[in-house]
DNA sequence: TTATTTTTGATTAATTTTGATTACATTTGA
DNA sequence: TCAAATGTAATCAAAATTAATCAAAAATAA
C-alpha cells in the first residue's frame, strides 16, 4: 500500500476518533508501527495532524486553547530575565503604559507589592493584576479573542486620553536599519500610542528580535528611550550609538 | 495517553466544574497523581489554568474576591430562573449591553452560542464569555477590584458612543414610589447611560429587590421597558399598569 | 533483464514519559 | 504557635516511545 493511500486512512481515523495511537493505527492500516510513525512525520510537517507522543491527534482538538493559551512558555527564562531588568525602573508612583506582548505580561511577577497605576489592553495582564497593591486602567474597545487583548480605534483615543511615566512594550521585529516592525497593524498601533502618551518608552525584546524585520515596519528608533533585552553582544552598540540606553 | 489529550480532558473539567483537586482529576483522567502534577505545572505555565495547592482552578475564578463570588451564589437558583427568562429575549445579531450584576451575570451560561454583540464593564463576564461565539466590547476606565467591573467618567464616555438594542442591567433596589436605587453611585451612573443608549431595558430583578429602596435614589422607572423577576405576585401588577412589560 | 532507487521492517540505542520514593514545604487545626 | 496532615519538589529507575542504522523487499529505470 502506498503512502498516499496509508495517509489517507489514517486521517480520516484521527478526524473521526479525534486521537489514535502508533499501534491502533498500525493494526488498522495493517503495516508496522514504524511506517505508520514516519507516515505521521510527514503528516505533521505537512500540518495534517498534530503529532504526540505516542500517536497523533485532530489539529483542531489539540490547538483548542490555542486561542486563549498565551504563548508565555517560549524562552522563559530569557522573558523573566528581561522582565525582572525592567521592575527595577519601576518606582512606587508610577503611572505605566504596558501592551500585550508575553515578554511584557512577565512584568507583572514582579510589581505586584509596588503602588503604581498601569493602563493596559491586555486581559492577562489584568487577571494577573487584579486585587494586588496595584491600580488599573483598563483600555476599552473591541476584544481580540486570540489575543486576548482590546485593540482597535477606541483603545487608540483612550490611550490618547492619559499621560504616563512609562510605557513598556514588546516588539515582534527591531533593527537599524528599518525601526520597529510588528506581525499585525493592530499591535503596532497600540504600541505607537503608548509610546506617543509615555515619557519614557521601554522596549522588551529578547535576542531573537534584534535585528529582525517582520511583516510591518511601522515606527524609527527614535520612540524609544530604553531597550531591555537579554543578550550582551556588539550587536547592541549601534543602539547606543543612537542614543538608546540599552539595559542587560 | 498522551499529554495533549489528557490536557483537553483536564481543562474540561476544570472549565466545567470551576475547580479540581488533583487526586479527583488523577481517578478521573485515569493517571497517576504525579503525572497530574507535572501536567497542571505545565498548565500553568501556559496560563491556561490557575494552579492552588492541592488543585486548579478556572483562570477567571482564581482572581476574583470572595465578596463577588458570594454575591453569585447567593439565591442561585432564582438568578438562573431569571437570567434565562432574559436570554429568551436575545436573538442572534443583537447588540446588547450586560452590566456588572450578579444575576446579569448568570445570563452567560444561556447565551454562549448566540451570535450576538456584548457591550459590558464586567470583567467575570468577559471571561466567560470570552472564546465563546460572543463578540465582545469591553467599556474602557479604572478598574474596581472589589466589584470586578469598570466605572467612572472614561467609561461612561465609553458607552455613550455606542447604540446598543437591549440592556440588561441588575439593580439594588426597586419601588413605584421612589423608582430605581442603588448601593453605590458608580453603579448607577453605569446603569443610567447603558439605558439610555438602549432601545429597550431589561431590569433583572429578583423578588428580594422588588419594592426595596437603597442608598441613592437615581432613576424614574420610565427609563425600564421590560422587568425579569421570578415570582408571581400582586406586587408586580403596578407595574404592569405604568406600561412595563412584566417577565416571570 | 539488471542496476538503481525507494520503501519497508527489524534491531538497537537514545530519548521521553511515567511512577515510586524520599525529603521538603504548606496548610490546617488544636 | 506548634505539630500533624496534606501536598509538592527532587531524584531515580522502569517502561514506553522514538530515532538511527542497516538489510531486505518492492518499485522504477536503463
Amino acid at each position: 500500500m502506498s503512502y498516499q493511500s496509508r495517509k489517507q486512512k489514517i486521517l480520516k481515523i484521527v478526524e473521526e476518533q479525534g486521537e489514535a495511537d502508533v499501534k491502533e493505527l498500525a493494526l488498522k492500516v495493517e503495516t508496522s508501527e514504524i511506517t505508520i510513525r514516519r507516515d505521521l512525520a510527514l503528516m505533521a510537517t505537512d500540518g495534517l495532524i498534530f503529532r504526540t507522543h505516542g500517536g497523533a491527534m485532530k489539529l483542531s482538538l489539540a490547538n483548542i486553547p490555542a486561542s486563549f493559551e498565551q504563548k508565555i512558555a517560549a524562552n522563559i527564562e530569557q522573558k523573566d530575565y528581561i522582565a525582572r531588568l525592567a521592575a527595577q525602573e519601576i518606582q512606587d508612583g508610577d503611572i505605566i503604559f504596558m501592551d500585550c506582548g508575553s515578554t511584557v505580561s512577565r512584568l507583572c511577577q514582579f510589581i505586584k507589592h509596588k503602588r503604581i497605576k498601569i493602563i493596559t489592553n491586555s486581559l492577562p495582564i489584568v487577571y494577573e493584576l487584579s486585587n494586588t497593591e496595584v491600580s488599573i486602567n483598563l483600555i476599552g474597545g473591541e476584544l481580540d479573542n486570540k489575543r486576548q487583548a482590546v485593540h482597535g480605534q477606541i483603545a487608540i483615543e483612550h490611550i490618547k486620553r492619559y499621560k504616563a511615566d512609562k510605557a513598556f512594550l514588546g516588539i515582534d521585529g527591531i533593527s537599524i536599519e528599518n525601526g520597529l516592525s510588528a506581525a499585525s497593524e493592530k499591535e503596532a498601533e497600540i504600541t505607537i500610542s503608548m509610546a506617543a502618551q509615555a515619557n519614557q518608552t521601554f522596549l522588551l525584546c529578547d535576542s531573537s528580535k534584534l535585528g529582525k524585520d517582520k511583516y510591518l515596519k511601522f515606527a524609527p528608533l527614535s520612540i524609544v528611550q530604553v531597550l531591555v533585552t537579554n543578550e550582551v553582544s556588539e550587536q547592541l552598540k549601534p543602539y547606543q550609538d543612537l542614543g538608546i540606553r540599552v539595559l542587560y
